[in-house]
DNA sequence: AACCGTATGATTGTTGACAATCTTATTTTG
DNA sequence: CAAAATAAGATTGTCAACAATCATACGGTT
């Protein structure tokens, strides 16, 4: 609680965006674990920002979902669940199968060139085994299909949703010590996004989410357990 | 246990909430213009409210898709354009198919009461000639997939559409001058909601949102061509 | 001892003033 | 006369003090 890792903020932009950014990532790496209370005042000194800009950043997370929000009472980071991550990847999947139907008949080499790339470099953060660069590198991955896209709502709607997904995948890797679900499944995912069939990179999607949330739900059942709230 | 039927205790006693739900209703009625901008100054002034409570609500309609904020510049009322309006009606396609998918199996009494009571506001609402319940009630109807659904993640996305999708329905009725999109065709809707075909409701839904998007899409691409911006 | 009402302290919500930044209009310069 | 530099005005961003509200602890009543 009390060793948070938030240097003061550099002003390159606005300060609330600044302060949204700090406070993401605090959560995301676990200094500020899922069920804290955040009091403004401690978090503002924390920061050296005053209130007004810190409230603006917390209301931005809070439509994130990453913070929870009670008028007059507090504000918590958001709680770990199984319902929350069962819903979570159930709508990744059909974000993800929809991204694909836009992008499939206007796949051009750029994507391609893109998707190759960011395997490589997913790849190569598995082997050097930096896990936090690995997670990074998996949801880039993934967050192809929708920058291709073009579509700004489906954008917007995976942004939202990426926050928290990051947050699950660092604590499974917290709790077991290896990085994020499916590290070597990749490979099929870009072959079949590379390829020519799309009902099976669409039955592959639904396949490769599956098997995601199998692994992070064991994780987060644990930390429900052990949690007695 | 259904003698304590007592809900409506809707606690909007922060400002910022109020602030909110002012600004929303005055961009979907019209009084705020697409591309009008929003000087906080004037607005605070205007509603009795300070700078603070009111930038909250901003931030929070931001994040809505209604208010467009350049920093340091201004914040606009979100714009028309074909395209996002094709975004927004292929999304709803994909998010209304989900949530079937998911109740399908799962539709009970209260479920299959509930729309029937819902299509008789909507159908009350129609004969009645009031263009703006109309409206609402057919985003009450549409909203009872997302409600039993039971997936919050699916719901505040919902949440998060319908505002933009109100303010082109209201676009549209103030310019032909007649009731939203398909007034007609919710008993279709309806009757495959209860039905068994699950495939026939999922098609349908398609060929419902087609429709109203090729309606929208004239409305929007007539504002395009006569706002020169 | 359990329950209800009350007082206290802490925290969120709100406000008006101040600083940083952008836009516009004016002036200067080639 | 056109274009760049600059100053004025307005607007957004930020801050620190004030008010409303809630949670906790305490004391009285049954």
């Amino acid at each position: 609680m009390s060793l948070l890792n938030l240097k003061p903020i550099h002003k390159n932009r606005t300060l609330r965006a600044n302060v949204a950014e700090q406070l993401k990532e605090a959560i995301i790496n676990g200094d500020l674990a899922p069920g804290t209370k955040l009091v403004e005042s401690q978090l503002s000194d924390l920061l050296g920002v005053s209130r007004g800009p810190l409230r603006e950043a917390i209301r931005q997370l809070v439509d994130q979902g990453l913070i929870e929000s009670i008028p007059y009472t507090g504000t918590y980071v958001a709680g770990v669940s199984v319902k929350a991550i069962q819903e979570l990847y159930s709508f990744r999947t059909e974000l993800e199968q929809f991204a694909f139907k836009l992008i499939w008949n206007n796949r051009d080499d750029a994507f391609r060139e893109e998707l190759q790339t960011q395997l490589a470099k997913l790849t190569a953060a598995i082997k050097n085994k930096d896990c936090e660069k690995t997670i990074f590198e998996e949801l880039e991955l993934h967050s192809l299909a929708y920058k291709f896209s073009g579509h700004e709502i489906l954008q917007d709607t995976w942004q939202r949703l990426r926050g928290r997904l990051h947050l699950y995948f660092s604590l499974h890797q917290k709790a077991h010590n290896r990085a994020g679900p499916l590290i070597n499944a990749h490979d099929k995912y870009v072959e079949l996004a590379l390829g020519d069939d799309l009902q099976a990179m669409l039955d592959h999607i639904i396949e490769h989410m599956q098997q995601g949330y199998v692994k992070v739900e064991m994780l987060v059942s644990d930390i429900e357990n052990n949690t007695s709230t």
